[in-house]
DNA sequence: TGCTAATTGTGAAGCATTTCACATGAGTAT
DNA sequence: ATACTCATGTGAAATGCTTCACAATTAGCA
């Protein structure tokens, strides 16, 4: 299906596109550093072991970006992907859930780089309610929705035990908030328009587990 | 590709439907809980939000397991499945990098739950190594070659700088581990044969970022 | 025992994604 | 200028994954 949309048709995009042209970028950051002008398809297939076709066609789908002969300039290449990412900008996240993962995400350095800030904390542990996390009080779980809406948060994570998630997104969802990453093993239930993705390590191994007794070799050597 | 192995010639099995049959299991637990004795697969896909036939079909790689006009047995098929994935057996996995994300992960209680044993943890910080932490204590990661292989690690979780993860996938390497969980935002290099899943939050958030400025509807709602 | 309703297992069809292959355009050197 | 090389952008082919549709099989019941 095509989304008409403002002032271009743009073609569904797969995941496994969006998820490269993360990748790109931040092999294009690297590249950055590295004082490289520009960079071919072949390049930057190479460094993400995938191959030159697929890098063009990935671009091809939201412009032509390169020049034929020379490859792509990396420092504009970058900027259009943070573009098309919607990373150019800064995002305001809140978190409920301080627990282990949650208190992990907190301190983590690359939501930061990427721009996504961490402004709010929820808890419904009163040990936990009014203490500082890096500079963040953490708030009473009870004002999540008034308090998402009042400051104008457009992201949670959501790192709650799997029992009580549903209640809390719930309660997302009616801040009107769009968007959620949940750590929850356990499939949330949304309105349509809310984007949520799930962040499962369990999946993760138990993937490694499969591969290593069935001698599985996957193609393209497994998850990139 | 097929691949002739032991007694069985075995399908390439595609991403997909092994982190389906990861989501089977799950659901198979909680209907189990629930008492259910039998599920049928319209059942199963309308708690994963998938269609009927791609659970039949993603069984059917592995076996028939059902009974016509009645459905799965639900505690057969968990173990089934559970066997087909690999984690009917304990899994000894090392940690390296107690720092923010390594600490959640020695805590985090569904790795236990599903069989997969934390009992090492490396890193290289003086004050950290000989600290215990859950009743283990932090090995020098100097000795990670041979402590890994003393003693009879399986798979190992990387929670370290990007800077260095290569380096310390290396040694990993060198030990003949061949599953590597890596929360490192690069691409490691390893030989054929060692199987790596890379675990990347930012990506996540920057799928919802794509899909928040693109007002993206992904098919079948997003990742489950 | 025979009929009905339910549900699996699976080829084949339908879609989606990846790869191929090549025309096209840009830079470079003589 | 012209020729040569390199590398993009893109239809078309190839491959892979999902869904369809239906024969086959089972349970339940009269």
């Amino acid at each position: 299906m095509d989304i008409p949309s403002g002032d271009t048709a743009r073609k569904r995009i797969s995941e496994s596109t969006i998820h490269r042209l993360s990748r790109y970028f931040r092999t294009l950051s690297l590249l950055e550093k590295e004082n490289f002008e520009t960079v071919s398809s072949k390049e930057l297939a190479k460094r993400e072991k995938l191959t030159p076709a697929q890098v063009r066609k990935d671009l091809s789908f939201f412009g032509s970006f390169g020049t034929r002969g020379l490859g792509y300039p990396v420092a504009e290449l970058k900027a259009k992907v943070s573009r098309i990412l919607g990373i150019d900008r800064i995002w305001r996240v809140a978190l409920v859930g301080v627990g282990n993962i949650g208190s992990a995400m907190v301190s983590y350095k690359e939501f930061i780089k990427q721009g996504f800030h961490i402004v709010k904390l929820f808890d419904n542990d009163q040990r936990k309610i009014g203490s500082n996390h890096k500079g963040i009080i953490v708030s009473d779980i009870k004002n999540l929705r008034t308090e998402l809406q009042d400051d104008r948060i457009e992201m949670v994570i959501v790192a709650v035990p799997a029992t009580v998630a549903q209640y809390i997104v719930d309660d997302i969802v009616k801040a009107e908030v769009k968007a959620i990453l949940n750590f929850a093993p356990i499939n949330l239930k949304v309105p349509s328009g809310v984007h949520v993705r799930n962040e499962n390590m369990v999946m993760e191994l138990e993937y490694l587990s499969f591969a290593m007794v069935n001698h599985h070799s996957p193609k393209g050597g497994g998850k990139a």
